[in-house]
DNA sequence: TCTGGGGTCCTAGGACCC
DNA sequence: TCTGGGGTCCTAGGACCC
């Protein structure tokens, strides 16, 4: 319990169960939140790690560290720190790669988890979340009393450790829970959850500096220092329009409402996903638009892919480039209709036309928006497809359908059609077997052989060759 | 030390409509 | 002929989150 001398921190143990004076009333939310999720994950996959120095992140020479141990932060080591900068400080860590689909797998039994104990839960990001305890104006059990059974589940069910923060408001929960991981995990015993009761919150939020409130980040907390404004305490007397004038009006009110004591936000379960993207950064920073062109191909077909199987429609895609000096750049192409891998790619590759080619682009990216439900779902554009007595095609056999003249992708109506095809191949012949042709060629040294947009059915026997 | 990948939301200007 | 005010959508850029 956070009392009124900010910090003090103590378990709900210290005053007993129920005896906190909001206790029976009025709304109590927690936020949950896991230590060093990805770390943690691959140590229990591979517990000769535990008690070691393990740093997960990208690998090659531009990778960050997305997740480490409390043993590597020891040495100095932090998440979004440069792998290169991480190795210097902690030679001895054990790196390892990411593993995005595993940690989507534990991910989503925590929220399992999570949702049993409350039908209200807001994911953030795969390891944290805010649930509601008890709703304003009910009654009901021991609030403390459920989120430190909640948090022994979750440590006992998928041997992973967390930090639990309970307030009446969500910001609240969240600065409890981290107030909660300011000591490592062995540390911390009796302290794992911190709440923070409604007659503490002023107390607890004055000296907080700025820069540690969820929504202000390094700008806005440079621009509010630029005015003597370096704690929460600091606001209190600056008016409303003052910081709408300084931060706009979003982040203006959000703010002065925060340092009033009034900020409420509600708890929301996820809102359906708005956008898919695809970045990536290269090992060194290209210079010529045919390179550019061939990231821009291979992430375009990502993004088509993972549309298609969600079976989604998007309304536009975006090209988004990121220079030298790390400003990013985007480009938009709206009122389209996106289905999968060849619609995507016809858009994406017009754009790259439109963008402000820099000297030097270190990163791109493909993305598409507007999303909507299922694509009404036609029969097979080719005839037999769907029937069963197609054969696969043989090594060497090639399966050809001529789908326009010219260029395969040119208008939308045949990139619509190369996605119903490649759907319909790979609805029976599995996820691999068709792919397009200038993604294959170009990974060896026929360059674009093979065009954009053109459609290779592969065999099953070279399907492993082509990875 | 020189900075990933995947997202969300906000802002400001302009087009367009009533 | 020149004008207000409100609304929506699009685009580009940017801040922020994990």
């Amino acid at each position: 319990v956070v009392s009124s001398a900010p910090l003090a921190l103590a378990t709900g143990e210290a005053g007993g169960r129920g005896d906190l004076s909001w206790a029976g009333r009025g709304p109590v939310i927690a936020h949950l939140d896991l230590d060093a999720f990805f770390a943690a994950v691959e140590v229990l996959d591979d517990p000769d790690l535990q008690g070691r120095p393990v740093v997960v992140g990208g690998t090659g020479p531009r990778g960050v560290v997305a997740s480490c141990s409390y043993e590597a932060r020891r040495f100095g080591v932090s998440s979004a720190m440069p792998m290169v900068e991480a190795r210097r400080r902690c030679p001895q860590a054990v790196l390892r790669p990411l593993r995005p689909g595993r940690y989507r797998e534990v991910g989503r039994a925590f929220l399992a988890l999570l949702q049993e104990a409350s039908a209200v839960v807001e994911p953030v990001g795969l390891d944290e979340a805010y649930l509601v305890l008890r709703r304003a104006g009910s009654r009901g059990g021991d609030p403390l009393l459920a989120a430190r059974q909640l948090r022994e589940r979750v440590a006992e069910q998928l041997g992973l450790s967390s930090a639990v923060g309970v307030a009446a408001k969500k910001h609240l929960a969240k600065l409890a829970s981290r107030a909660a991981k300011r000591l490592p995990p062995k540390e911390r015993q009796g302290q794992e959850v911190v709440v923070v009761p409604p007659e503490a919150e002023a107390a607890f939020l004055a000296p907080l500096a700025l820069g540690e409130l969820p929504g202000v980040g390094p700008v806005t907390a440079r621009r509010l220092a630029a005015c003597g404004l370096h704690r929460v305490g600091d606001l209190r007397t600056v008016p409303r329009s003052a910081l709408r004038r300084l931060l706009g009006p979003a982040a203006g009110d959000r703010l002065w409402a925060l340092a009033q004591g009034e900020l409420d936000e509600p708890v929301r379960p996820p809102a359906p996903r708005r956008s898919i993207s695809k970045v990536l950064t290269f090992p060194e920073d290209l210079h010529h638009a045919p390179e550019i062109r061939r990231a821009v191909l291979a992430l375009a077909v990502a993004v088509g892919e993972e549309l298609a199987s969600r079976g989604l429609l998007a309304r536009s895609v975006v090209l988004g480039l990121r220079d030298a000096n790390h400003h990013d750049h985007r480009r938009t192409l709206s009122n389209l209709s996106v289905t999968g891998p060849w619609s995507v790619l016809r858009p994406a590759l017009a754009l790259v036309d439109r963008l402000p080619l820099p000297g030097t682009v270190r990163a791109v990216s493909v993305g598409v928006h507007g999303l909507r439900g299922d694509p009404p779902v036609r029969q097979s554009p080719l005839p037999g497809l769907g029937e069963p007595g197609l054969g696969e095609p043989g090594l060497g056999e090639h399966h050809t359908w001529r789908v326009a003249r010219g260029t395969p992708a040119a208008t939308p109506e045949v990139s619509g059609q190369l996605d119903q095809i490649v759907a319909a191949v790979r609805a029976r012949f599995g996820p691999r077997a068709a792919l397009p042709a200038s993604v294959l060629v170009g990974r060896g040294d026929q360059g674009e052989a093979v065009g954009p947009g053109s459609l290779v059915v592969v065999p099953s026997a070279l399907r492993e060759d082509w990875g």
